[in-house]
DNA sequence: GGATGTTTCTGGACGCGGTACACGAACCTA
DNA sequence: TAGGTTCGTGTACCGCGTCCAGAAACATCC
């Protein structure tokens, strides 16, 4: 990717989330300055925005990567809630070993606030963003899983099973990380998230439609 | 509340809200200050702070309003499922008529952003937790209806089932909102949601526990 | 070795959101 | 009139995020 030549980087992402964690679990969130991050890392203030665009960034790189690798995940599978459903299974079973984030396990360590919990909150957006794509004009029996499915289907029951799905995945994925030394795989913790989402969609009362929007 | 006395209140929520929402329309989000909030409302910017906390609190006044409606009647609602899903549908049915907030409508018109996602995920957080508490501890057949379920109870299946409930009610209101013209009333939208993650706790694959944390 | 181009590092300035505080203004009751 | 309470206002301050200009560290081509 980098055309060729150039002064090479002098930190690197890893480096300045280290040094942020250390300062984030020292005197907590709020009160480290990305400036006092930046000085421990040994750049300026104004390269640490080189590496990440806020201070709350910090604290979700692995949650990001997880996304990313769910997004490329689900470009090359099929679109409905199977191929959606079996793409979070994949990426869920190869990210088991994953480290769990710090922003789960040390939050109260760190003090963390209203600004955190909405960052947080926007990776969850993302993830029903994402999956909501992934599921777009397929809801019921809309058969639409060939080319081009009405791209003007706004049934909204897409939103809502997809919304259902995203809300269940990151119940799942919130209780796994938060259950410390008897944490387990993650893959089994979202299978359930998924049979539920699933059954769901199945059972009797939802799929009767009469009161379709 | 006013214990009493005290010099009276020159300005209101509602004229703040006002200004302001004209001035996201005009201008956008992003480029309209709170000073120029202020300053249209009539009031000193310090003042602004003493009506809201946030600049983008002032775009969520409504689905502020339907959450303190719905804590207010998840208090006097049995825990669980069931009761915490009857008292969804009763503010569900309640809020018909209420007006659909312009951030959702006007999104674009606004040119909102991250920040305003940001503070919208925040809402559903809180009707995610909110949803937590009344569901903690009912799980599956706890039969936990009684006056103390273990408090300790960490069984991630309330997580998951709270969490799926907000999205997919989230998911509801959102494409709800979203319909425009053609929008019905508000309960059968929600009533579908409810439906989805019923059935879904009902179902055979999650009810099955095989894969229980 | 020098010229050119590219990418990164850095310092400085700026605007804005949000907090804190002190003081005055407008109301009440006694 | 005096004391108490609440709200309005100005001011100062801090930190996040953006922008920019220049220098530093690489590459390649002559």
């Amino acid at each position: 990717m980098p055309s060729h030549g150039g002064r090479p980087r002098s930190s690197s992402r890893r480096t300045i989330e280290e040094a942020a964690g250390e300062l984030f679990l020292e005197r907590g969130y709020a009160e480290t300055s990305i400036e006092d991050i930046a000085r421990r890392a040994g750049v300026s203030r104004a390269s640490f925005f080189n590496y990440f665009a806020a201070k709350s960034d910090v604290l979700w790189v692995d949650v990001d990567e997880l996304l990313d690798a769910l997004e490329a995940e689900l470009a090359s599978a099929p679109r409905g809630l199977e191929g959606t459903v079996r793409a979070v299974a994949r990426v869920a079973a190869g990210a088991s070993a994953a480290s769990v984030p710090l922003v789960l396990t040390q939050a109260e360590a760190m003090a963390l606030g209203a600004e955190a919990l909405a960052s947080g909150s926007l990776r969850l957006a993302r993830l029903a963003a994402t999956l909501r794509r992934s599921l777009a004009g397929t809801a019921k029996g809309s058969a639409g899983a060939g080319v081009h499915t009405r791209a003007a289907d706004h049934g909204g029951d897409d939103v809502i099973v997809a919304d259902a799905l995203a809300g269940a995945l990151a119940g799942a994925w919130l209780s796994w990380a938060r259950a410390g030394s008897r944490r387990g795989p993650l893959a089994p913790v979202v299978a359930r998230a998924i049979a539920l989402v699933r059954d769901g969609v199945d059972g009797a009362r939802f799929g009767a439609e009469g009161t379709a929007v």
